[in-house]
DNA sequence: TCTTATACAAACATGCATGTATGTAAATAG
DNA sequence: CTATTTACATACATGCATGTTTGTATAAGA
């Protein structure tokens, strides 16, 4: 029992977030045993309990780690002279971070696809405000292409806003499982250039 | 142990497939147990274990009773005078179905939040088949829309297509557990109003 | 330098879910 | 009418995940 130092004791608490993300991932968070992170992490249960008051709290921090480069990596700038074409770059922007950064994306497989939305982990859902905050985003945006005269007539920005917010619902739900296949970037991003150009005037 | 008929064991069966969705739905699959399902379909895990495999077994049972009111409901007439607007309406019925068939819509709920995908539950997911259908019913009926002149230029059917699909996906994701909420039906048939109205020509 | 708190490992206690095996009364087949 | 199968309920055996407790060597603080 060689006792670690602060810093040794955080590298241990990361390698933990790290090993507990690749068995979510593996095996979902339910058939996730404290016992199976601890062995992927190289230590024992008793590091996970200390670091960490159960799987739950585990499975939040790990959510925490991958919620940050998602939210200031995609941007919508305030004073682009192409609103649209920058909705369309934030979006592009959106699916390459899920392409090249394999630890963000297994963290959002893991909360779509191997998670199950009850009781303590019914808040993930309710983390609406994030989704919200995204939405705004949109929104705001598309008023901008609005006043530089970029959209289509008859369509409010709020319409194309939830048409857009619905529609990165859906590339997230049917193609993130998906992803580290190459060619998916590519036909993403045909994608996403359709969907904005439908908007376009 | 008063011993039950062909047709009351049938009866038996359809219960416990009941219960097996309410607690799926409150509990997510992983924490419900034979138990728990037993109980509340009024029999003892005997009945369960009698009349289905495991708790996986069962799990399938009931995601393909609601599989099949999806498909034969939600159709793309082939010979609609206005395709187009056969797309409005065939989402339209679609989401009337999550809102006025509660069996449905709670199955519905939980193959999308309240199940992990992962070993014998990943092929639910690799149910692409079905999506896949639905992706190929779409382009078709793109297809039609366009040979009645009906879209807009400078977009293929397959284009629209998949953009809808992922529309589809957007409003399954994001408004399935909000649904008995009466202003969604209404909320939701503006939404694809619009997503219609934005390939119309 | 001495003390105390830290960062774990190891051991323990508990409960619960699963699967199977056995029992049984009545339905059904012949 | 008898034999067998059915449709369960009950009882049993097992394992595994969890949470807690205890032990301990050392880092950090005074």
């Amino acid at each position: 029992m060689v006792r670690k130092t602060k810093e040794e004791a955080e590298i241990t608490r990361r390698q933990i977030i790290d090993a507990a993300r690749r068995v979510f991932h593996e095996c979902g968070v339910s058939r996730t045993t404290l016992e199976k992170i601890a062995t992927a992490a190289g230590v024992t249960r008793g590091a996970v309990y200390w670091h960490f008051k159960n799987k739950t709290d585990l499975f939040f921090a790990m959510r925490d780690e991958a919620k940050l480069p998602m939210v200031d990596q995609v941007v919508f700038h305030e004073d682009d002279a192409d609103p649209l074409g920058g909705i369309e770059r934030a979006l592009q922007i959106l699916i390459r971070i899920l392409a090249e950064q394999p630890e963000v994306r297994e963290t959002f497989e893991i909360i779509s696809f191997k998670c199950e939305y009850v009781d303590e982990f019914a808040q993930v859902l309710q983390n609406a405000s994030c989704q919200l905050e995204f939405l705004d985003k949109l929104t705001r945006a598309y008023e901008r292409a609005q006043s530089h005269g970029q959209l289509r007539a008859g369509f409010t920005p709020s319409q194309l806003a939830h048409d857009s917010f619905l529609f990165v619902g859906g590339l997230f739900k049917h193609w993130l499982g998906r992803m580290p296949d190459t060619r998916f970037q590519e036909w993403a991003n045909q994608l996403i250039h359709t969907h904005v150009a439908l908007r376009r005037a």
